[in-house]
DNA sequence: TGCTGTTTTGACCAAACGGTCAAACCAACG
DNA sequence: CGTTGGTTTGACCGTTTGGTCAAAACAGCA
């Protein structure tokens, strides 16, 4: 047979270790020179595989980017998902800050794999963004609403609220270079005082 | 003669008037494909000129792209440069926050260059960097801590205020598909949304 | 050991790409 | 009108790239 078993789930070990194998190697190689920059050729020697053996596992360049796209919006947006409306909304907000802060920190890669994706215009998210992305944020935004409305938080558009905590942790894992060239180098970890600024700013914003 | 004259400064109209031609395509191309997901004939073909011709006018793919990154810091950082250091401090602060606001409506194009470059480590801005933009933050930065000492602002990292403003204005620019499917169809335009979320968060951060 | 299905690879291909070149074109001016 | 210098182009070239293929190598089991 030809290729690897379709999506039954019913793979080899060796065939996932290869697939995350292969994964791991084309995040590096995507997050750092985009889709179209990126080479079959980068990818495999990233992967210590010849670029057939490569392809054994995945039919094209384009399904490996797919591939991991689709497995990156559900990580993407778990912080989000898990904002409690029974906790206190305050720490609710800011855990949902550091929890993001975190995953650019750890992250940088698939942060800046999103980042590439979403400024060309998400060619290969639109459904996605529609029916994922969209609902799970209005569900969060009315929830936000709800407790500015109760008194709990000074009020404030909670979609703009929401575009404002992803561009600002997200910007430190994309924009890493700026920051790290700004501060200088003896800043060698900028994401305490980012840590800092962004629980200053919300508290400031949002405490009632 | 082959090719154009360098950079003496002596062109011709006709050769201001191609240069600015292939510069407004080439924007458009790199700014929607990066790099190397643009290719030399769209270029060519979004200005209305065939590929030797346009090559008559730039030696390369690259001098074209380095062309558009050199004009583009200096505008890009304008606004910060205008920040006042006799005036209001808050004003000085809305103010520079609505200018840049106003450059990701105006050019997102521009933006989204930008963003491509400095995701992808800046390899052809190095010097730009370390030479242009962080002395003037460093400057403005201090500025801004002055006001703070004088008890004029909140106190807050100044570095980390700027980064907090290029990332919460650079997204309405770089995230725009993001933001638009967020907020759905019937919000045309998202600017004036952001302008007053935007002011209340600096305001409330900042506000002594 | 021999057989079977999976995995790996060197060699290869067609298309796309950045860039070149000589020849044609054209505007301007004497 | 003819010459001159800048401009435009079709044809072409070498390289890179995504992807294919048939054959070899290998793992596991009877």
């Amino acid at each position: 047979m030809t290729g690897v078993k379709d999506n039954t789930g019913g793979q080899t070990r060796i065939q996932r270790d290869k697939i995350a194998q292969i994964s791991e190697a084309a995040l590096d190689v995507f997050s750092t020179h985009g889709f179209r920059g990126a080479t079959v050729d980068q990818i495999a020697k990233a992967a210590s595989l010849s670029k057939p053996n490569l392809l054994y596992y995945f039919p094209s360049k384009e399904a490996i980017h797919t591939h991991l796209l689709e497995n990156l919006l559900d990580t993407w947006l778990d912080p989000l998902r898990q904002i409690n409306p029974d906790g206190d909304p305050l720490d609710e907000i800011l855990t949902y800050v550091r929890r993001k802060l975190t995953m650019s920190r750890d992250m940088p890669r698939e942060s800046r794999l999103f980042a590439y994706e979403i400024i060309q215009g998400a060619p290969n998210m639109g459904a996605g963004l529609e029916e994922v992305l969209k609902p799970l944020v209005d569900g969060q935004a009315q929830v936000i609403r709800g407790w500015m409305e109760d008194g709990r938080l000074r009020p404030a558009d909670p979609h703009h609220l929401i575009f404002s905590i992803w561009s600002l942790t997200q910007h430190y894992a994309d924009f890493d270079v700026q920051v790290r060239t700004v501060l200088g180098p003896k800043v060698t970890d900028p994401f305490p005082q980012a840590e800092d600024y962004l629980v200053t700013l919300f508290t400031r914003m949002l405490a009632p």
